[in-house]
DNA sequence: GACTAAATGCACTACCGTTGCATAAACTTA
DNA sequence: TAAGTTTATGCAACGGTAGTGCATTTAGTC
């Protein structure tokens, strides 16, 4: 048994081959990719099962869904010992727009938000819209 | 003319019959509408005008959008004396999942991003989810 | 191997944003 | 005012994405 599936079945899902090769996908990128981007990384792919399989992912805490305006939701990977299914990571994301990339900034940590009185956060999303490094020369 | 008319000529736009109800409905609202509550709120009313309508108010500085996160945008007037269409308004935004209403939170302004080395910010977009006040008994 | 539960493939729906184009309305200028 | 030009509107259609229902296959269980 290999290192995804001892990580897969820990996580309570079943390492089918199509998981297993979604999550090695995921893992080779470092941004956040859409469902579109993954169906076409495969030759023969069922965007229903991919669409389930991140589903599944994310309710066990293997990915995070981002929403980076673009329309398009983005996966990426939790990093290693974040706990997304009990409470949340909430770091920043900044979606290039030259590049159309977005990427997870783990390291910058999003600070509990001032509110006026009576509301309460459950949840908050900050993306960044701008050039990301690769495309700033 | 009537003060909204003379508001939107001064801000270049035509004040059509259509333009004018629209405005004032957005003015009633204190929150954030997206195109189809703005729709039903009319008898007859042709969302594509609707569309173009929001459009034009939004490049034109008489509305922001707003990208609260449930897969439809929202838009709402923005402060007498903001510049939108000028430099950004970056204020907070809040989402209820209780009413499902989408609120701007002006007073909250978004402080400057710090970023990795080589990230230029254009935009930030920052939603905060969680119940309103209205909702919280 | 028989049984059961979960995963997959395929078809199809719903919704939203968006565009093209013909028509209608409004503004301009002679 | 009439002709000409720009702008706004109405209607139809397209494209993309999320999501669901159901039959079939696959994978665990006994
Ligand atoms: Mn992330
Ligand atoms: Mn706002
Ligand atoms: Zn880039
Ligand atoms: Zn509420």
């Amino acid at each position: 048994m290999t290192a995804i599936e001892q990580f897969l079945e820990q996580k309570n899902i079943r390492p089918t081959a199509m998981r297993i090769l979604v999550y090695q996908f995921l893992d080779t990128k470092e941004i956040a990719v859409g469902l579109t981007a993954i169906e076409h990384a495969f030759d023969k792919a069922e965007r229903t099962t991919l669409y389930r399989t991140l589903k599944t992912f994310e309710e066990k805490g293997v990915v995070h869904q981002i929403d980076d305006g673009t329309g398009t939701t983005k996966y990426a990977l939790c990093e290693a010992g974040c706990n997304c299914d009990v409470e949340q990571d909430l770091h920043l994301h900044f979606h290039c727009t030259k590049c159309n990339e977005t990427t997870c900034l783990t390291d910058h940590k999003i600070q509990p938000m001032n509110l006026p009185d009576n509301f309460t956060a459950e949840d908050v999303n900050l993306v960044v819209k701008g050039i990301c490094d690769k495309c700033n020369d």
